[in-house]
DNA sequence: CGCCGGTCCGCAAACGTTACCAATTCAAAC
DNA sequence: GTTTGAATTGGTAACGTTTGCGGACCGGCG
């Protein structure tokens, strides 16, 4: 059952060791005559580099750690996905490994994967920031911290690849006043959150420098959710003056429940309003919904991430920290639509 | 930047190589004073045990490798966080690797985990079945098929855990009859898949046994999706004497094409037709569906397929092929009402 | 005193690679 | 004819562990 190594074909072929290792890596300190006849022992044979000999000798595992939350949705399904390709283009492997660090006696997820010698560490952001990284990285090993949240952590010692959060929320209202839009509301997300923050600033940013007036209604829950998108916009209707044709809801889930509320009360979508979401979850394109948003391109996201960590890699650089934000992007679907200039809002 | 090895620790600790070792896989001969003293040691140096090694000369990695589809839905997402989760309480690692074999010159993801000498593979199975496994397995290491579609390869010399689609047909149908239903249909999947042909035949084997009617409507596309849910309730709704109090969806995807017609045509769900489906996807729970299906289970069918994975590891056996099916479980939600028994079927 | 058994420890060989340094050949240059 | 140099090859030491075997020490027994 031993599988065969570099010596068997060395004996096989009547080389050194020394030379199969060489033709295996095309060397450029062998004749061409040589490496065909061993490469052909290696193929008869089925041989397979032990990337663990490799690993061990040239102290490089070409193994990137991926550490998740523990709750799986499709944001990071997707994340994980795209990394692991880009990845693989790239010449890495990914090693997976799950929140929760301290259940039981379980080693924490980055001791694991320093143990297994990973050259790197991409972490997806957990709002549960109960687990961070340790202080001074994970030790030993650059790390780029990835997704919305890493926001936050701005002044720790990290690098971060995240969605350009105040970007989107600029192109949310450029977007809406382009559609002849005038009164808008922004319905917002847990309070005191980044990507609340920024995607509020930026919609507020871009209204006042088009003039466009906005209605904010602050999310009155500690977590944002489809529930909390219904109480937004029970609220926002119930509005003495109610007169916005556009809202812009600062996660899809909170733009679900807008659509939901609204369809309670008979507003249709979007000949009265129009609605616009944020982060392009999976339900957002069921056709039964069709939600206009702004995609945070989670391919784009995860190579530069991945590319940002290989960086690291090679440079070895450990004193500078990077930040990089990522444009999102509009998905045009079904419930924003342009408004004549001459419509009146609605009384 | 070189880390700190077994030897620095035995320098440091006055004592050999061999006493370390044995010190931290706690051997039992060793005194436990030396023990102590060597464990201190290697925890203010922090130490870390380099797994590369260790596999090398153990030739056992500890690590899975792991093989998913291309496509990111929500269902792989959670079969790979409880898998690896399961994975890392047996004290194995996950390596990660996303589908596309061939693309370009990249090796194939089989190729890639036995270079890292994974102990064993799991393989969440793709409807499309263009890359299966090489003929004999992987090549030396043990591979447990995962997911549904693995039924399909009943012959093929392989292990595979899925759920138990035939029980899933046949508890829907108790449920639909103990709830009072007595006039059902069926709506199915891509014709001559076995996730269709064993749902349908476990529903329509109860039905038979519990004296139910059964009207069954056959997909008319190659592929189930909301779309074909919408085609298939049109068509049973407008079939002359249509009576059905309750569907049977074959997949939630389905349901939901049901769902979304009914609404259309002013049908109230569950009032006027109950609607079951099957899979539970992330959508089912949405608050404005709540639909009512039949669960897959990923946890437990993760941890099947690890454990089983393990034994086959352990055991070395390579000769017997195992399946394992896992049962269901009913998720009540919103879509399905008990009929009281005076109630007459809609004209 | 010699021997035995047990407890604790160290030496050195492995695991499958790569890297450094030397050795060999052969042709061209002096 | 000797030197130089390039091209090709081989021997061997690493990398950081684990493991088999043997040695040292000690207490107890005949």
């Amino acid at each position: 059952m031993r599988s065969i190594t570099i010596k068997d074909i060395a004996r096989l072929s009547g080389v050194s060791v020394t030379t199969v290792s060489r033709a295996l890596n095309n060397a450029p300190e062998i004749s061409e005559e040589t490496q065909e006849r061993v490469l052909r022992v290696c193929r008869e044979q089925g041989y397979r580099t032990n990337l663990l000999a490799r690993s061990l000798i040239s102290s490089r595992s070409h193994l990137l750690g991926l550490v998740l939350p523990e709750l799986a949705n499709p944001y990071h399904a997707s994340l994980s996905l795209n990394i692991e390709l880009c990845a693989r283009e790239l010449g890495y492997q990914i090693m997976l490994c799950c929140g929760r660090p301290e259940k039981g006696q379980m080693k924490s997820p980055f001791d694991l994967l320093l143990s297994q010698r990973v050259d790197g560490i991409l972490m997806a952001s957990t709002s549960d920031s109960a687990y961070a990284l340790p202080q001074n990285g994970p030790g030993g090993v650059p790390c780029v911290v990835l997704g919305a949240c890493a926001a936050e952590s701005t002044t720790a010692r990290t690098n971060t690849v995240s969605v350009d959060n105040f970007m989107g929320g600029y192109m949310a209202a450029e977007y809406l006043f382009r559609l002849g839009h005038r009164n808008t509301a922004y319905l917002g997300l847990r309070p005191g959150s980044s990507t609340h923050t920024l995607r509020n600033q930026g919609f507020l940013t871009a209204a006042r420098t088009l003039g466009m007036a906005v209605e904010v209604v602050e999310n009155p829950d500690p977590s944002s959710s489809i529930e909390s998108g219904c109480r937004m916009a029970r609220q926002l209707f119930r509005r003495p003056g109610f007169c916005q044709t556009a809202v812009f809801a600062a996660s899809d889930a909170v733009a679900l429940g807008v659509i939901q509320v609204a369809d309670e009360l008979g507003l249709a979508i979007p000949e009265q309003l129009s609605v616009l979401g944020f982060d392009n979850i999976e339900y957002a394109a069921l056709p039964n919904i069709r939600l206009t948003t702004i995609s945070q391109n989670t391919p784009l996201l995860a190579r530069s991430a991945v590319r940002l960590l290989m960086e690291l890699i090679e440079s070895g650089e450990d004193a500078v920290y990077t930040r990089k934000l990522v444009t999102p992007s509009i998905i045009q679907r079904a419930t924003c639509r342009p408004l004549s200039s001459e419509e009146a809002p609605p009384a």
